[in-house]
DNA sequence: TATTTGTCGAGCGATTCTTAAAGGTTTCTG
DNA sequence: CAGAAACCTTTAAGAATCGCTCGACAAATA
């Protein structure tokens, strides 16, 4: 393959990644994106054989680099505690998202639909993905190093909390006046996640005894112990 | 308006939105709409104005019937505590979704698009709904109930956590094996936002200061304090 | 030179949403 | 009850756009 073409190929993944995740998938046509990439409305059918093919190579190639990026920590991370795993783990795919943001906006819109391929995808990269995160959840309440409550939910809320940055951007900047693009703002988001995992993920501290007995009255009727 | 007329437009939209929901709005045409609702292709210009227009308002009323309820409950919740006017709010809300729970699906993800109706929708409604939950999340730290930190961010966690189960049901159907549409899901989940609440929002109790001697070096490199 | 590879313009066939015109039905009014 | 009016539905066709392919041409390759 000539380096001309793989220039052009490029070219058409960028412009398709702006436009579908400003329009969405069925509602950008092959010529917007020939338009935007300056280059032959046959060439997308050429490089990617037709506008279906251009959009599974993207979401794949996306899940794969976000796929091994968990891999990696997950075999070599050398963290003394799983939180500290845990952490390196937000680190990495903050990072990953953000550097490819459009594209993780879209395949996570994408993923809302109800689609054969979107159901493949399920089987192959989140339940892989599944796996890895409930695993080190369920390691670290072994060690005692996190509280014991329903697995499933936390690894639900974890990986939401890792999407939510990168789904609605657009709600971020237009209600909150909140960019997820720049620097800034993985540092706070950052600390924010570790923030969680203290509070609700790690083994809490002792109550203290005078304190409890003042709030109990309060909020008894609504809260109760897990696992009832 | 004739209750035949009544008829036919409601069937129209209950067949909408399940198309919508699983194909989006741009991957379903007005003759699936028309046919799923066993009624003639012209009736939706003729009811909604055309396919735009039975978007605009299936949004709309999606968002009137969620800001109401949060209305409500902001003006004439008697709660003793601000946490359980919140404690309202999520049960409120969680049913209110889960009654419309598809249309709730394909509303959430239309709103990730970036349109000029995704705009307005979101100065008008979603800046209203950040209103009231903020100004209760700082009610609750003025009241010294709950533990100050960013507001921001506590706020758009809170929401996100709100929409999960209705933006991603088939994720949690297909990896989870958990339906968000029976009644057997409110109530744990419920709990869970009610135990988020415990520990992340609400002032937390004075630490045992043996314990967190133990863990501070472990982590001590990245558990910083807020607001540096 | 022969062959593969990349690019281009033109256009095909199918499908899109919308609308115009007309037919049918119900409701209101005298 | 008759007839006008308003309302609902259908048929049919409109105009636009969709994704994709074909054949020609240029350029690099062998």
């Amino acid at each position: 393959m000539k380096a001309d073409s793989m220039e052009t190929k490029l070219k058409i993944a960028e412009a398709a990644i702006a436009l579908f995740t400003s329009q969405g998938f069925k509602g950008t046509t092959v010529r917007q994106i020939s338009k935007k990439a300056g280059v032959n409305l046959a060439l997308i059918s050429y490089h990617f054989g037709g506008k279906k093919g251009l959009l599974e190579e993207l979401i794949t190639s996306f899940f794969e680099g976000y796929i091994r990026r968990i891999e990696i920590i997950y075999h070599t991370s050398n963290s003394a505690t799983v939180k500290g795993s845990f952490i390196e783990l937000v680190e990495a795919l903050l990072i990953y998202q953000q550097r490819n943001l459009p594209l993780a906006r879209f395949v996570y819109r994408e993923m809302t639909l109800d689609s054969t391929l979107v159901r493949e995808l399920m089987s192959t990269y989140l339940v892989k993905e599944k796996y890895f995160i409930q695993t080190l959840f369920e390691k670290g309440m072994k060690k005692k190093e996190f509280r014991r409550q329903p697995v499933d939910f936390l690894t639900i809320q974890f990986k939401d909390m890792m999407m939510l940055p990168f789904l609605h951007p657009l709600y971020l900047s237009e209600v909150y006046q909140i960019t997820a693009e720049t620097e800034t703002f993985i540092k706070p988001y950052k600390k924010w996640m570790v923030n969680w995992f203290d509070k609700c993920v790690c083994q809490s501290e002792r109550r203290n005894p005078l304190l409890s007995a003042v709030q109990k009255p309060l909020f008894g009727s609504i809260q109760e112990k897990w696992g009832s």
